[in-house]
RNA sequence: GGCCCCAUCGUCCAGCCUGGCUAGGACAUCGCCCUUUCAAGGCGGUAACACGGGUUCAAAUCCCGUUGGGGUCACCA
């Protein structure tokens, strides 16, 4: 979603896309995690102008090989008497923590390992003692930090904590390597999500600390759960990995993220829009700032939309594609052809809200026989004696022909339902289910022209057999 | 709890800046039409300015307060 964003208004000003990965936390940084993150821009097709797969001018892209970069920017800060070390141990800042909630009091560090002197910090850390490097807020004064959606925000320096700029492994937290890169990389604006703000202040302080100015902040609204709670996976999909595998169509996806905050101009029409429509329409300012929910329904409802955009040939492949490499069943080994494909998706295409409904809509074509049952008979509102004739007469009618050819048959089981004295509907839904199992299918006679005149007289028969056989008080 | 952000139909958005609204669109929902099923499509309906004060001839729009929701207060990002 902010890479969406941030992928736009590169593009709308014509500047570059980077990827960088922010890999600084030892424990949670892990190949897959980064993996996932190039997956999921690969697919949506935010293509980044530079990156840690691609390279570019601003390397490396990954905050983990950039380690030396934030030494030496950090050296720079405990010159300059704007960072010391803070030698406490995690145990007492953590008992420091429980008092200060205890009491009440809003939890923050007090400072305390800044009144050692800078000759006894050199000593104790060549001595091998664990430290942090703490930025040195001066507590009187207020920062403003600039949001392009909401316009000045105000933060007392008095709410504003020493904070960590490296961590004891020598590892930077995201404060400082973001800032230093951000300067290094030649970052103009920051499209971030909201939860950032109230740390802005802190980056603010650092851009001044180095006397470096400040890109342009615009904090995007955070998508919400049902329970309008910060976005989750225990309460929604937030892989893309998952939309992927569920059949949405990238395009989709793409559309329905940028519906959320983000509405087409006045008369500008329909919702439904491309990447380049996008594009055109696009403007920072018009985002919308409210946190919104995040409802699959009318994701839905687009991928439908973008689905019946498919020509023929483009959804026979997504399909094909799908079945083989994005599916539940992963790397399905008996794809159907594609020459069948394509004559079923004109059947099938008005139908279908994901790629991942082509088994339940077309399972009927691939299974050697339907499995048959009562209860799905119960739509055709016949006895079962009566259905089974009618399902003979019906097969005796097309016996006669040596193909299915719905132009020719329909017109001719209508007649047959008027002579055999049952309506029309109830007719075909007899057939319907005898053919298909089901009583909600695509095209009846075209799909039993895809069928083949065998199979489908073969199963009319042996669904009247079924029901001949039936004990009659089921139904 | 402190600080910060936000507040229009069930949901997403428009309208707010630059007061004039019988508050508009989309999804969902309901009804009708089309129809051999299911869809798709067409037509129509239900449905919202959180509350209270102010300013004004006039407030969804401007101001203040209240309430509600969210975020954040880590050697995580």
């Amino acid at each position: 979603y902010v890479g969406l964003f941030n992928w736009l208004f590169a593009k709308k000003h014509g500047g570059k896309f980077l990827l960088r990965i922010e890999d600084t936390d030892q424990v949670r940084s892990t190949p897959e995690s980064e993996a996932s993150i190039m997956r999921a821009m690969k697919w949506l097709d935010l293509a980044y102008d530079e990156g840690p797969d691609i390279g570019g001018p601003c390397g490396p892209y990954r905050q983990s090989e950039r380690t030396e970069h934030y030494r030496v920017h950090t050296k720079l800060l405990l010159d300059k008497d704007l960072a010391y070390r803070c030698f406490c141990t995690e145990e007492r800042l953590k008992e420091r923590r429980a008092i200060q909630m205890a009491a009440k009091l809003p939890p923050g560090y007090d400072g305390s390992c800044r009144a050692i002197a800078k000759a006894e910090s050199e000593r104790r850390a060549t001595a091998g003692e664990p430290f942090v490097v703490r930025l040195k807020v001066d507590k009187s004064g207020k920062t403003i930090v600039k949001d392009v959606l909401r316009g000045d925000i105000e933060f007392s320096h008095t709410e504003i904590d020493d904070q960590v700029l490296m961590k004891s492994d020598n590892f930077p937290t995201y404060h400082l390597a973001n800032v230093v890169d951000d300067r290094l990389m030649g970052i103009t604006h920051v499209l971030r999500a909201e939860e950032w703000i109230s740390s802005t202040p802190k980056h603010v302080l650092l851009y001044q600390a180095f006397d470096w100015p400040a890109p342009v902040f615009c904090h995007l609204p955070l998508l919400r759960n049902a329970d309008r709670t910060k976005i989750s996976k225990r309460k929604n999909p937030t892989s893309l990995d998952w939309y992927r595998s569920q059949g949405y169509l990238q395009e989709a996806l793409v559309n329905f993220l940028a519906l959320m905050g983000f509405a087409p101009a006045e008369g500008e029409g329909s919702e439904v829009f491309d990447r380049e429509q996008l594009l055109a329409r696009f403007d920072l300012d018009k985002i919308s700032i409210g946190g919104p929910v995040f409802d699959l329904t009318k994701l839905e409802w687009l991928n439908g939309e973008w689905i019946r955009r498919q020509s023929v040939e483009g959804l026979a492949d997504r399909l094909l594609h799908f079945l083989a490499h994005d599916g539940p069943v992963e790397g399905r080994t008996r794809l159907p052809p594609r020459d069948l494909v394509l004559k079923i998706v004109p059947l099938i295409q008005e139908r279908m809200k994901k790629l991942s409904e082509w088994d339940e809509w077309t399972d009927y074509f691939f299974k050697e026989s339907v499995v048959l049952t009562k209860d799905a008979f119960r739509r055709a509102k016949l006895p079962p004696a009566q259905l089974a004739m009618v399902l003979t007469a019906c097969a005796d009618l097309l016996g006669k022909n040596s193909n299915i050819d719905h132009g020719r048959d329909e017109p001719a089981l209508r007649e047959l339902a008027g002579k055999l004295g049952v309506k029309v509907g109830d007719l075909f839904m007899s057939l319907r289910v005898a053919i298909t199992g089901k009583s909600a299918t695509p095209p009846l006679l075209e799909s039993m022209e895809l069928l083949g005149h065998a199979t489908s007289v073969a199963r009319l028969r042996a669904a009247a057999q079924f029901l001949a056989e039936g004990d009659p008080g089921e139904l």
